[in-house]
DNA sequence: GATGAATGAGTGTTCATTCAT
DNA sequence: TATGAATGAACACTCATTCAT
């Protein structure tokens, strides 16, 4: 992990805000520069080219999440008891954080959208993410309901990232306008269902 | 509704799939009139500027969805007799209409990412969608469920919308590799939860 | 052979004098564009790219020195008969021609350092002048001096062209400061050995 | 003369190959930092500007070629005896030292296309280098053939130059491919001049 | 002596747009 | 309706040069 310089740092900060709000192909190194307080030519003492500087910008947005989704599933384990309280940490922090978090505004946005010379490795990069989302998401199930069987249990995998990108879309699009209600939804119908499975179980 | 000219038609066709795949920034009237089969200058005979053919393209992206979304609720309002079934239809054929229509892809990106000086513009007229499609599955709801509550009624209207959500991003992401999966255990857990609801009703 | 319009005429014509007194890196397409008054985006009506120019240029020079040479050879075979004339037409007026002939100045600076990208055309491409012209020379020789054995012939073929390299690189070096008399010597002992060689078959 | 440090020679060095390989204005500080293993400002330290840097290139180059052309006929000054071989040296070692060394390509190139800035003052310096040639040549033709008349001296001085013209020419242009067969013929025609300008003044 | 950072000027190129034809 | 030509503005990027460290 190498150590940036002060002013790239500034740039990828003022970067991340601006490549989310106009896209790869909105943004001008003019515009990044200027909210930097510096001239254009100088951002290329820091990244090679505009290319170089979105992907530096990617990578912090896709290592701040993994690092996030980690923490919260960490946070969870010590926890968690209930089947439909898995992931929930996870989904609940993930609402509040957007609006705070340029890196997570950006990495949607950019992941919807991609530019098309950067798509494929900002798609495999993503896919590797949300890999682990899933991973995380069935550890966290299996744990607290380990009595599923393995269709339900994949069932269950794939309806909770299903809510997961219903919620991101939410907050893209209308920035969390109805996102409360939306959320309350989808994990009630869920935590109906695994009320169902459960009881059946018993 | 004014008719347009077959050029103008023609032009709006290769538009579309050219605007939904490099979005607007990325998007070049040159490349358009080229696959147009003319020349730059000439778009400007049927549009009086980029925002303009952008915005008829996305005119026309609007109205096919309404009358798809219209078309389905109507026949399914012919069959549909459980409440697990509401809103069925339009979901089983969006899926498979996305790979078929660029004007969904179109719409789906646009909304999504719009362009800057556009974006109120884009996101009114998509609420707007949205509410129709509200309005639809509620009554579809309604008329198969009559004895659910206010405030479970809602809940199911926000679960659906979410449901289509985030099949939609399905479809933009990954082109809908994991769609049918991800499509069946969300159903899942909408029917599950329906079908306690109808338990307890009765 | 497509026809040219006159803006691009006009462009060509300012572009192989700044040329060939800048070089192509020396070059800027904004000083072009200025001499051929107009704006330097306007350029690129009319062609693709600076190398796109810089071809354009060197192949109407290249054609000129083929016409050139030809006409000087075919006026010399009409009037030619002692083996000391034979390639003194081509040899007089190239000098005058320099001058005179802005193409002629950029087809020899361009040969001598070309743009790194293009060197492997350029040098192709005036490789194929040079043989076109070590032929004419040798039948010309050969027709007034039909007695020369081959490898008699082949040597001056070879002064015959290191004469013209010779003269040519006054013309460039010091715009013909010293042409006149090295000229003079150059053409004396060629003729003192075609001398001595026809006295000898004598 | 001042001494330069070690790595302003390292500099120089790495600087001379890519001039005459790209020009003057195709060069590029960074590329020559680069090769001298070291960053762009840090060449600041050795020179004062790109000028500088190109003008101590030129000068080294001269230097070397003067003494060089000093050697050859110093050499010759011991050895020769008959006219056809004044000069023959310098002629022969020239051809072999072109493609060893940088400063000579150097030389040649920048002479017969000098960027516009320095135009004048290398054109001084070399001609200042011809007419020692000049003289030289002079020198040694009048030692091997005293009884030359002086417009004939005069004539073979310029033929001789000529000669040397051509070769350069040869040498830069092609990397020397016809270089043999033509400085042969050259020579042969050169030699059965003075054979007989001999033959007659005997 | 060497360098990272910065910068004004300038590069070739693309853009959406206009206009006479 | 269609187009060739033109253009101002903007683009990403490179340049030689400066300066504090």
């Amino acid at each position: 992990m190498k150590k940036r310089s002060a002013s790239a740092d500034r740039i990828c900060a003022v970067a991340v805000g601006h490549f989310s709000e106009h896209g790869y192909d909105g943004s001008s190194l003019s515009d990044i520069a200027e909210l930097a307080g510096m001239r254009k030519a100088s951002l290329y003492s820091h990244f090679d080219s505009k290319d170089d500087l979105f992907l530096a910008v990617f990578a912090d947005a896709l290592l701040e999440e993994h690092s996030f989704m980690q923490q919260c599933f960490d946070d969870e384990a010590a926890l968690q008891q209930v089947p439909q309280q898995a992931g929930a940490l996870y989904c609940d922090r993930m609402a509040q954080r957007y609006g705070q978090s340029p890196h997570a505004r950006f990495l949607l946005r950019t992941v919807y959208l991609p530019p098309q010379v950067l798509r494929d490795h900002i798609t495999g990069a993503y896919r590797a993410l949300l890999d682990q989302l899933e991973r995380h998401y069935a550890a966290s199930l299996v744990h607290a309901a380990p009595w599923l069987t393995q269709p339900r249990l994949a069932l269950y995998v794939q309806a909770y990232l299903g809510i997961i990108d219903s919620m991101q879309v939410e907050l893209i699009y209308a920035d969390g306008a109805a996102l409360q209600q939306r959320h309350a939804a989808l994990w009630q119908i869920l935590s109906d269902s695994l009320a169902t499975a459960a009881q059946q179980q018993a």
